[in-house]
DNA sequence: GGATTAATTCAACAAGCGATGAAATAGATC
DNA sequence: GATCTATTTCATCGCTTGTTGAATTAATCC
């Protein structure tokens, strides 16, 4: 029976250098999205050109070599990563955009969406600002698309608001969709600078006032009438994806 | 004398690898500004954490130990590029706040003032975006400084605004003064976007049409009177740094 | 129970990174 | 003209990166 020393000679190879697990399958395979969310956690920590396959696999307890054996590539599972976001944020902004309510009130539903599959995730919001510009092609086909079918979304939304007569009739649809989907991500940012700023608010609060302050600017700056009475809005139900 | 010959042995070391500049000094120095214009070039191509000495080196077309000379090391070199940015930005800002206008156009001066450091300049606009929340300690608080003495120069604006009647009472200015510079700063990376989705219009004229269209938006949600008639706003004049 | 397949780890690669210390040289100083 | 100093390049170090190929093993199939 070998006896262990806690004493090691220093510089000479260790014996046994890390009691490592045996090769082979586990007993529970591993679950690809298991390592997705360590590949998300990563990205958000460390930006996205920050983020290394060896960090990833630290994360998630295993060899990087796994994550080259689910995944073709680093390219590849950011695709997947991002694939995985929207396959969920799309059928849900779907959904919401169906129910009969007031255009006010289903733009903050609208939120509501986006905000459960955004917030507490800075590292997708920092895909979708940075990467569409210098991502690579590949990544940027993938944001392009996927961002496309949500701004038609939204596009719609408000293209009915105008038929309806609830916003301006002069609104250049392009430009508000895109202000409202990027200001909103924008302000999600928020909250480490501004609870600085508030600093007697806890940020979680801070950034519900900000939201609703945001929406409401943006709401009188849309709307046919600005100075009709607004009811209360609801804090929107968050739907995690 | 040596003959040279154009057949060279494969796998052998070149006798004189390169023809490369003899040591020490030029005839013309080399300006530190050009070496910040060259890490500017390359931070706004490659991304903050992409961005590397060599590149910035070979863009200024210099050894990359020369940046360490110049600059201690990658971070400094990061950090005298935002002092430089911000220090025309900010006195610019406080010459235009004083004009004797009123607030609707002042802000739209502003807006002149912040686009003509900001415009062209993508990198700038990820570090302020991105650094603030992901940056090292250092370059977080040296940026945290900056951006607080432009918040309130901003501030101010908004406070007599509605000192004056101009603007509604019931702002929150730390959220509007902040909304103000993210949301414009982020317009400026939707050129590429922006201009693929409405593609008969020129970027460069779908940029300011978004701005104005965005300004608007945003006057009309801070307003105290959003009806009154709003004379037409003149293209802001930019100040380059 | 032997062969096959799928899942996992190990060891190593070439390339690129930030950084450093020494060498070289042009111009200023004495 | 000798010495010094500021500026530039070279060669290299140690480290991390994305990726690959071989080795290993658990589960599956015949």
């Amino acid at each position: 029976m070998p006896q262990y020393s806690t004493v090691v000679e220093i510089g000479a190879p260790l014996p046994h250098p890390a009691p490592s697990r045996p090769r082979g399958p586990k007993a529970t395979k591993v679950d690809p999205s298991h390592l997705l969310d360590a590949a998300q956690a990563v990205f958000a920590r460390e930006g996205v050109q920050g983020a290394s396959i060896r960090a990833m696999a630290r994360e998630a307890g295993c060899d990087p070599s796994l994550l080259y054996y689910h995944f073709e590539s680093k390219e590849r599972m950011f695709a997947a990563l991002l694939e995985r976001k929207f396959s969920s944020l799309t059928p849900a902004l779907l959904e919401v955009v169906e129910r009969p309510l007031p255009l006010r009130e289903k733009l903050w539903s609208v939120l509501g969406v986006i905000g459960g599959h955004v917030k507490n995730d800075a590292g997708f919001r920092a895909v979708v600002r940075g990467q569409i510009v210098s991502g690579t092609e590949s990544v940027r086909a993938t944001l392009a698309t996927r961002l496309k079918g949500i701004q038609q979304i939204l596009a719609r939304l408000f293209a009915q608001g105008i038929a309806s007569g609830e916003l301006r009739p002069d609104l250049v649809i392009p430009v508000i969709t895109f202000l409202f989907a990027r200001t909103y991500m924008e302000i999600q940012d928020l909250i480490p600078i501004l609870s600085e700023r508030m600093a007697r608010i806890p940020p979680a609060q801070a950034l519900a006032m900000a939201e609703l302050e945001w929406f409401n600017l943006f709401w009188r700056g849309i709307a046919a009438d600005p100075l009709a009475p607004c009811p209360p809005l609801p804090f929107p139900k968050e739907i995690h994806p």
